[in-house]
RNA sequence: CGGGGCGUGGCGCAGUCCGGCUAGCGCGCUUGCUUUGGGAGCAAGAGGCCGUAGGUUCGAAUCCUAUCGCCCCGACCA
């Protein structure tokens, strides 16, 4: 390491970010400008994330499958909100083997255009719907400001596609989604999330309902954290998405899709890590435990490094993801250092000391330093180490869940507002007119999060121009 | 796209104003010995077309011209 101290959170929360996500080794900067290389433990990360979400989805009847990367222009044109929405960011392929190409072709920045040109050849009938594809990859946006995870010009995820033939069988998709998205979010990656309706001006382009799920960061800011979208008809009549219905009838089917992308690691990032770095929740993190053992002579290590293998191999045996670290080329300090860096959640330490005792050290990453680390004895350690990534799973969720709360402030008026934004959410009346939001924005950069489902009985006062309001809204300034 | 900054071993920089010997420093890397309960020490090594292309000059990292790239700050986005 250069450096030895990450810088803190307090004195640049941005430059402790960047400087997190390399030290923490997840990813690298790629040769191309707003690129990236999301290293192996990065990956191992997103394949645990991956591996979650795949299941539910197939549990609720997706199916996976992939569509192409490159896209005709043509198809962009076909639904006008879309185009707009997407085409300051695409990047487009004008050459092939040496020819200039008859018609370019961009590189997918989403997947609704091509998904529903191959949907409107797939579905005739009723009986074809509804269609519930799900495809895992990544997608190209030319961003000009760039961030490793939470913002790159290529990034991966998965984009949900579905077709149905009800209003109401789409706008369900859309919340079952939204609610996968929420309890993966709780569960697994223990950020606390609001689940909500997105304002007008921030709904997708070309969908007629966005919703998503809002995470507050440690800076205090909002990032959307999923969606999941309903397009109405919008794009089944862009792309001729049709059928007979059961009356012989001509209809448009239903569209939806919904997403969550790699960001959602620098959420993780940025709700849990601390100032010796990254914190990783136990149920996504790639090593849930690290042994290290400490030794100074050869007849120490001999003693040491047995009961450590042994260690190692029972938590193994007991399902929890263990590394031995048995490098012999820094020392024991070093390392205590670099598994906090990568946020390791639990730490075996086995010493001299525990040999003769019968015990080992026991470090919890939500609690840096000496003040986290326990003696427990070596008898039934498998258990005692399970019961901790339990304890410390939970307790991430419960502190990042008090956070966000006392960092939300009930408003009444604009001057509460104005000066709640500048460091915290504020959640009050809107009503939902275009003038009262975009006046918000200029003056103190906070948007619309989302409107909660979850909502107060009664009605109030919008909180910028006094009218009558039916739902309260979150403003914050977001990623 | 507008404003600011920077390109010199893997990383971070000094040297550039005022041209001059074999281009330095810290970290990392390699080897060896001693170390190891909170970021080890000593010793010996390896590693650089000074972003690129021209030009000025006896001589260019340094001066001139062009060009490429990157980072940071402002308008859009998962």
């Amino acid at each position: 390491m250069a450096e030895e101290k990450l810088t803190t959170r307090a004195e640049d929360f941005s430059e402790w970010y960047n400087q997190l996500v390399i030290r923490a080794d997840l990813a690298d900067y790629a040769p191309v400008r707003g690129c990236m290389v999301v290293k192996p433990y990065g990956w191992a990360l997103w394949e645990n994330i991956t591996s979650w979400l795949d299941k539910e989805f197939k549990a609720t009847g997706h199916v996976n499958a992939a569509f192409p990367t490159l896209i005709p222009m043509s198809f962009f044109e076909k639904e006008k909100d879309h185009v707009e929405g997407f085409a300051p960011e695409l990047a487009v392929v004008t050459h092939g083997g040496g020819q200039e190409l008859e018609e370019k072709l961009a590189v997918r920045p989403t997947s609704e255009t091509i998904i529903g040109h191959m949907y409107s050849k797939w579905v005739k009938s009723w009986r074809d719907l509804p269609i519930l594809i799900v495809q895992w990859g990544s997608v190209l946006r030319w961003e000009l400001r760039t961030k490793l995870f939470l913002r790159t010009a290529e990034f991966y995820w998965h984009e949900g596609h579905t077709a149905h033939s009800s209003e109401e069988e789409a706008k369900e998709e859309m919340y079952r989604i939204l609610d996968i998205y929420e309890r993966f979010c709780l569960e697994e990656a223990a950020v606390p999330v609001f689940k909500g309706t997105k304002s007008d001006t921030e709904r997708f382009a070309g969908a007629q309902i966005t919703t998503s799920i809002e995470a507050m960061m440690w800076d205090k800011r909002a990032l959307q954290s999923g969606t999941s979208h309903y397009f109405g008809d919008n794009f089944a009549k862009a792309f001729e998405i049709q059928y007979l219905d059961k009356n012989n009838k001509l209809t448009f089917a239903q569209t939806t899709s919904w997403a969550i992308s790699s960001r959602i690691i620098g959420a993780m990032i940025m709700v849990h890590g601390d100032d010796h770095g990254l914190v990783m929740p136990p149920r996504l993190a790639p090593i849930q435990a690290v042994v290290v053992p400490i030794f100074k002579s050869d007849e120490e290590k001999a003693k040491v490094m047995e009961v450590a293998d042994r260690i190692f191999a029972e938590l193994k045996a007991a399902g929890v993801r263990v590394k031995f670290d048995d490098r012999d080329n820094v020392s024991s300090g070093f390392k205590f250092n670099d598994w906090e860096m990568r946020g390791v959640p639990v730490r075996v330490e086995i010493g001299p000391k525990d040999v003769e005792k019968g015990t080992v050290a026991l470090a919890r990453r939500d609690r840096p330093g000496k003040e986290g680390k326990t003696f427990v004895p070596q008898t039934n350690l498998d258990s005692t180490v399970k019961g901790l990534l339990d304890e410390i799973q939970a307790s991430l969720l419960k502190r990042a869940t008090e956070y966000r709360d006392s960092n939300i402030h009930n408003v009444a008026t604009y001057d509460e507002l104005k000066e709640v934004v500048k460091d915290g959410w504020a959640f009050s009346y809107w009503c939902e007119s275009r003038e009262c939001e975009s006046k918000v924005k200029e003056e103190t950069k906070a948007t619309t999060r989302n409107i909660p489902f979850d909502q107060p009985k009664e009605e109030g006062a919008c909180v910028v121009c006094g009218k009558p309001s039916k739902r309260k809204v979150y403003f914050a300034k977001a990623y």
